[in-house]
RNA sequence: GCUGGCGUAGCUCAACCGGUAGAGCGUCGGAUUUGUAAUCCGGAGGUUGUGGGUUCGAGUCCCACCGCCAGCUCCA
C-alpha cells in the first residue's frame, strides 16, 4: 500500500518501482517524473517501492528544490563523464549539487583554461545528446574497491563509508561513480545547463592537501529558467557594493595605504555617521555606557585574555616599547580593554548589568585572498558592546540584544537569518567543557524564549565562547556574518572579574560580547547592495539636489539650499549650465532621493518642483516649508520609501 | 596563504604577427540659459601596476614583486 500526498492510497504489485507508481497514477505524471520522495527520502524512479510507504512523485519543476537537486546532481555526473572522456587519467573528487547549481572536483596535472571549459561544455552536450541511462547498482565493498582501484580519491572516500551503509555506484554510459544518488533517469534530462567557471579547491577542504580543479555550472529544466538565472547573475553584478561605491564616490582602498584598509570618502562617511548616531542612541536607550579604549595595548593584556596565542594569526606583530622587554599590540578586539574597565574598581551586584559600548576600530590581519571590498577588511569599525552581568541576568540580557538586532534589521528592511555557532575544535578554544555546555545551553534557551528560528553552525564559535550570529547574503549570493551575540564564561575567569553579591560573597560575572551592525564596513557594504545605492532619505549622503532651470534662478536655488542646510539636511546645488534634463539624469544616477527644480514660477511662489528618485510622472510643486516638513517626517521615521508625500 | 585569471587616461574599453598609445564618458575652457534621464565646439590628461631581463625596438615575450577578480581555506 502506497500513501500519496493527497491522502489517497494505491495498491501495487510487489516489486513495483516508483516509475510504475507514477504510471499508475497517470501518463502525464509518468512523463514529467524525475524522481520521488519515498518515506521522506529522495529516490530514483527505478527504485523498488517498499511494502508500505508514503510517496510523492518529483516532477520536472524549476521551482521544486528537490527536482533541481536531482537534475543538478545528474548534471555534475554528466560533467564528470565529459571530463573523463577528454582526460581519461583524471582523478574524480566530489561533485554535489549546490544551492544555485553544481560543481565537480578533478585531480588534473594542469588547471583548466577557459578554452578547456568551452571544450568540456561541448563534450558535455554530447553526453546529454547520447542520453545515457543512469544505472544504479549496489555493490560490496570489495567490488567497489576493485572498480575504483585506479582512483585514490574515490578509495579514500570509500574507506570512510561505514560498514552498515550500502555502497552504491551509478553508471551513465562510459562513466562510473561512487554515489548515493538519486539521479534523473538519463543524461538526456539535462537539456539546459551552463558551465560557469573553474577554480582550485582543496581536496576535502583541507588546505594542507592537494588542490583539485573545480568546475562550477548550473542547470535547469527549462531554457527560460536558465536564462533568467544568467540574467540575474548579471543584474547582481550591478548591485555589487564595490562598483556602486566607486560610482557614488563612497569609499576607496589604495595601494599606498594597503589592502583591506578602507578610506571613507565624504559621502560614504555621511552614511556611516548616520549609522553611528543611530546605534549610539539605541544602545544608550538600553542602558549602555559609552567608553573609549586605546588602539594599542601592552602585549600582556592579550596574553591574559588568551588572544595570544589563540588569535595570533589574526593579530599584527608586536611593537617594541621603551624597554627591551616591553611590547605593544594593536587591538583585534575590544573585550580585553572593556574587561579591564570592569576590573578597575570593586563591583557590587548593584552595578550589574554593566553595559559598555564603544564604536571602535580594531585591526585584524586577514589573509590576502580573503579580503573583499567592504565585506572583509583589515581595519574594522565595530559597534562593539560588552555586558557584564550576573548568571541569572544572562537570558534577559541576551533577549535584549536579540530585540535590538530585530529593531535594526526591521528598520532597514534587511533579510537575515540566525545561526547558533557552537564550540570550535579542542585546540582552538579555551575553558572547560562544562563551561561550554552551560554557555551553549543558555543561548539555546534565549533563542527558544525569543521564539526565533535558527540554524546551528557546529564548531563556529569564538575561541572563548559560543555565539548567535546573524547572516545575510551579498549581491552574488555569498553569506556574511553581521550581528553577533557571544556568551563568554572564560574571559571573566582570565581577568578574575568579580562582584560582591547580595550575600556579601565574591561572584564571577558572565560576559556577553555583542555587535549589532557587526562592523560598519561590512554593514555599510551590505546596505549598499541591499538598497542598490539608493539609500532612504535618512541615510542618503545627499538628500536633495536643487536645480535652477537657468542662471536667473541660481541665487534663489542657493538660498533654498541654505534653508535646508540650516534644518540639518544634506543638500547640493547643481547650477551648471547644462540642460535641465542632463542634470536630472546626473542626480538620478547619483541616486539622490529628491531633485528640487526651481524656475521662475517657483521663485515667485517660494516653492520647489519636487521630483522623487525613480518617479518620472508624479511630481508636485510645494512650498519649501512643506518640503522641509515632509523630509523631516521621513528622516525622523527612518522611512524606507521615497516620495510618499507625492501621492 | 593556495590555484587560476587580470592590471593601458578619473571611468569603460581599443591597439594585427613585437614597430614606439587611441576612443567614448568624465574633467577643464568657450558657446548655449535650457521645465524633468545625455546641447554644441575646443583643450588638457598615460614612464601602459612596479622592478629587472630578452630584443635594433616591449603595452605586447620572459622573471620577480605589488594589487585586483573568482574559487578554496580562514573569519565581523
Amino acid at each position: 500500500m502506497i500513501t500519496l500526498p493527497d491522502g489517497s492510497s494505491k495498491a501495487l504489485q510487489a516489486g513495483s518501482t516508483v516509475a510504475d507508481l507514477a504510471a499508475s497514477i497517470g501518463p502525464g505524471l509518468a512523463k514529467a517524473a524525475v524522481a520521488a520522495r519515498v518515506n521522506e527520502r529522495l529516490v530514483d524512479l527505478s527504485s523498488v517501492l517498499p511494502d508500505d510507504a508514503t510517496a510523492s512523485i518529483v516532477t520536472r519543476q524549476d521551482d521544486d528544490p528537490d527536482a533541481l537537486y536531482v537534475l543538478r546532481h545528474s548534471a555534475a555526473h554528466a560533467l564528470a563523464t565529459a571530463v573523463r572522456e577528454l582526460y581519461p587519467d583524471v582523478g574524480i573528487g566530489f561533485g554535489p549539487p549546490i544551492e544555485e547549481g553544481f560543481y565537480y572536483d578533478f585531480a588534473v596535472p594542469e588547471p583548466f583554461t577557459p578554452e578547456d571549459i568551452d571544450m568540456i561544455e561541448s563534450r558535455m552536450r554530447e553526453v546529454v545528446e547520447a542520453d545515457h541511462l543512469f544505472k544504479r547498482r549496489e555493490v560490496t565493498r570489495e567490488e567497489a574497491e576493485l572498480l575504483f582501484s585506479d582512483d585514490p580519491l574515490k578509495l579514500e572516500r570509500l574507506a570512510e563509508i561505514p560498514e552498515t551503509e550500502t555502497i552504491s555506484v551509478y553508471e551513465d554510459g562510459p562513466f562510473l561513480d561512487l554515489c548515493r544518488g538519486p539521479h534523473a533517469p538519463s543524461t538526456g534530462e539535462i537539456k539546459h545547463f551552463k558551465l560557469l567557471n573553474a577554480a582550485g579547491a582543496y581536496w576535502r577542504g583541507d588546505e594542507n592537501r592537494q588542490m583539485l580543479q573545480r568546475i562550477y555550472g548550473t542547470a535547469f529544466f527549462t531554457s527560460q529558467a536558465l536564462d533568467q538565472h544568467l540574467v540575474r547573475l548579471e543584474e547582481a553584478k550591478k548591485r555589487d557594493h564595490r562598483k556602486i561605491g566607486k560610482d557614488l564616490d563612497l569609499f576607496s582602498t589604495q595601494d599606498d595605504i594597503g589592502p583591506g584598509l578602507v578610506c571613507w570618502h565624504p559621502k560614504g562617511a555621511r552614511i556611516q555617521l548616520q549609522l553611528r548616531r543611530w546605534i549610539e542612541d539605541l544602545v544608550i536607550e538600553r542602558g549602555y555606557d559609552v567608553v573609549y579604549t586605546p588602539h594599542l595595548s601592552n602585549e600582556t593584556l592579550f596574553r591574559r585574555s588568551g588572544h595570544l596565542p589563540n588569535y595570533t594569526e589574526n593579530m599584527y606583530p608586536s611593537m617594541r616599547g621603551e624597554n627591551e622587554d616591553e611590547a605593544f599590540r594593536i587591538k583585534p578586539m575590544n573585550c580585553p580593554g572593556h574587561s579591564t574597565i570592569f576590573a578597575a574598581q570593586p563591583r557590587s551586584y548593584r552595578d550589574l548589568p554593566l553595559r559598555l559600548s564603544e564604536i571602535a576600530n580594531v585591526y585584524r590581519y586577514e589573509r590576502s585572498g580573503t579580503l573583499h571590498g567592504l565585506l572583509r577588511v583589515r581595519m574594522l569599525t565595530m559597534d562593539d558592546g560588552h555586558v557584564f552581568c550576573a548568571p541569572e541576568q544572562v537570558e534577559s540580557e541576551i533577549f535584549t540584544c536579540l530585540e535590538l538586532v530585530d529593531t535594526v534589521m526591521t528598520t532597514l528592511g534587511l533579510s537575515y537569518r540566525f545561526d547558533l555557532s557552537t564550540r570550535p575544535d579542542d585546540d582552538k578554544r579555551i575553558g572547560d567543557d562544562s563551561i561550554w555546555d552551560r554557555a551553549e545551553e543558555a543561548l539555546h534557551d534565549a533563542l527558544k524564549r525569543a521564539e526565533l528560528e535558527y540554524g546551528v553552525d557546529e564548531g563556529g564559535g569564538a575561541f572563548y565562547g559560543p555565539k548567535i550570529d546573524v547572516k545575510y547574503k551579498d549581491a552574488i549570493g555569498r553569506e556574511w556574518q553581521g550581528a553577533t551575540i557571544q556568551l563568554d564564561f572564560n574571559l571573566p575567569e582570565r581577568f578574575e572579574l568579580e562582584y560582591i553579591g547580595r550575600d556579601n560573597q565574591r561572584h564571577r560575572p558572565v560576559l556577553i560580547h555583542r555587535a549589532i551592525f557587526g562592523t560598519l564596513e561590512r554593514f555599510t557594504g551590505v546596505l549598499i547592495e541591499h538598497f542598490s545605492g539608493a539609500f532612504p532619505p535618512w541615510l542618503a549622503p545627499v538628500q536633495s539636489r536643487v536645480l535652477p532651470i537657468t542662471d536667473a534662478q541660481s541665487a534663489a536655488a542657493q538660498a533654498i539650499a541654505e534653508r535646508l542646510k540650516v534644518q540639518g539636511f544634506r543638500v547640493e546645488v547643481d547650477a551648471r549650465s547644462d540642460t535641465l534634463g542632463y542634470r536630472i539624469r546626473e542626480a538620478e544616477l547619483q541616486k539622490v532621493p529628491y531633485v528640487l527644480v526651481v524656475g521662475d514660477r517657483e521663485v515667485e511662489t517660494d516653492t520647489v518642483a519636487v521630483r522623487a528618485r525613480g518617479v518620472k510622472e508624479k511630481q508636485i510643486v510645494i512650498s519649501v516649508d512643506d518640503f522641509v516638513t515632509h523630509l523631516n517626517e521621513q528622516v525622523e521615521s527612518k522611512s524606507l520609501s521615497t516620495g510618499t508625500f507625492l501621492d
